[in-house]
DNA sequence: AGCGGTAATTATCTTTTGTTAATTTCTGGC
DNA sequence: GCCAGAAATTAACAAAAGATAATTACCGCT
């Protein structure tokens, strides 16, 4: 008996886990990471919990402390923070498909100083990273996982760096048109204008620019 | 014989390693990594050169395409491109024990579009990264502190980040003068106007403001 | 110490952005 | 289909930034 309670132990686990992930999940999860097994998924996903936000709702809000970490099944999410002078700045948007974490609790280990809100109707599959640190520790292929997630996200971070100091706010627009567009469709322009840095006044008169350029 | 092999193989590789290693480089590194065993800095530092570059030099050119990987021991370091209208841009600034590589290369897997070159006479251990890679991705220790520096470096570029979307050049000056103080007296302001997304002659009438306030 | 080249500052002018407020357009809810 | 509130645009003005050029300050080198 003692000698088979580890692997049916294991077993009796997994069945249970299996049954918190539909079908219809694990298709998803492995078009997603193709190269993972069903039982890394299973060990990843398992403990995570879907979640339901309807537009205008908030998902983390100021000053929270949990370690979320959320992928978007559907929807739209927006990161904002509130500037000493009230207003709000759009810091970040996640969409289908995406990743998203409260970085200041997982990144930096303190308080939100953002808060994440969803533009549409969203549904999402959250974990508390917590919880999974120490699968993604011990189970080399998801190591590698977080790895390449981490130089993705990197790479994100330093694109958009770069637009800054290498584009002006027309040239940024541009290329959000250009590389975004169902984006910029789907949100609105007092949204995009703070994540390009400028005012909503200012990107009106960039699209006015655009739409009639100066003939001569 | 044949039985002994193995391990005395390895010995033998550690002891021709550790003597590319000063007891100096030893001393250094376990200054820098507290928690690593010293087997460990020889497993990652064992095949590193140093280098020395002086000021002006360049490290390395654009459209390169070897993953270096180089921690700084002394001087400092610019990473910049040349716009299509000819004039360069600031990109990124590294000094003494910063580690920093040429990103294209390895995060973005395309020949360079920057150049790297030294502002000061420099010190730098370089390693070729395709060639710890494996060595990183084994050693559970050391990928973890790989781990560790893709967070900082992801915390280090969302920071700079948010400086555009929430600062104004003034602010984001006199916010690099408050964290950075030294790195602005070694870095001419030419470098430094670029680098917060501006022009010289811009950086030099809002230096001018700080110096004399609008008095009323 | 002086020379030459580069960096930094200043000046002038143009363009763009920020700010505030008014006006128009859009949109969701009934 | 209408109405109220929000979003987007437009207007008007102030402030800041870009571009170019001239001037001044600085620095390395002999």
């Amino acid at each position: 008996m003692s000698v088979k309670r580890g692997p049916e132990g294991n077993a009796l686990k997994h069945q249970l886990i299996i049954k918190m992930l539909s079908p219809e999940d694990i298709k998803f999860y492995l078009g997603l990471f193709k190269d993972l097994s069903v039982t890394d998924l299973v060990e990843l996903f398992g403990m995570a919990k879907t979640r339901k936000i309807s537009a205008g709702e908030i998902y983390i809000d100021e000053g929270a402390t949990i370690k979320k970490l959320a992928l978007i099944r559907k929807g739209l999410i927006r990161a904002y923070c509130i500037k000493p002078n009230g207003d709000d700045v759009t810091l970040m948007l996640r969409w289908e498909q995406q990743f998203f974490a409260s970085h200041d609790n997982i990144i930096l280990n303190q308080p939100s100083r953002f808060i994440y809100e969803a533009l549409e109707d969203t549904v999402l599959t959250e974990v508390d990273y917590n919880r999974i640190e120490n699968v993604l520790n011990n189970n080399p292929k998801l190591s590698s996982y977080r790895n390449l997630f981490l130089l993705n996200m990197l790479a994100e971070s330093l694109e958009r760096m770069e637009s800054f100091v290498l584009l002006s706010p027309e040239e940024r627009y541009l290329q959000l048109v250009k590389d975004k567009p169902n984006i910029v469709n789907r949100v609105q322009n007092k949204y995009l204008a703070t994540l390009l840095g400028i005012t909503p006044v200012s990107l009106s008169r960039i699209r006015h620019r655009i739409a009639n350029p100066p003939q001569r």
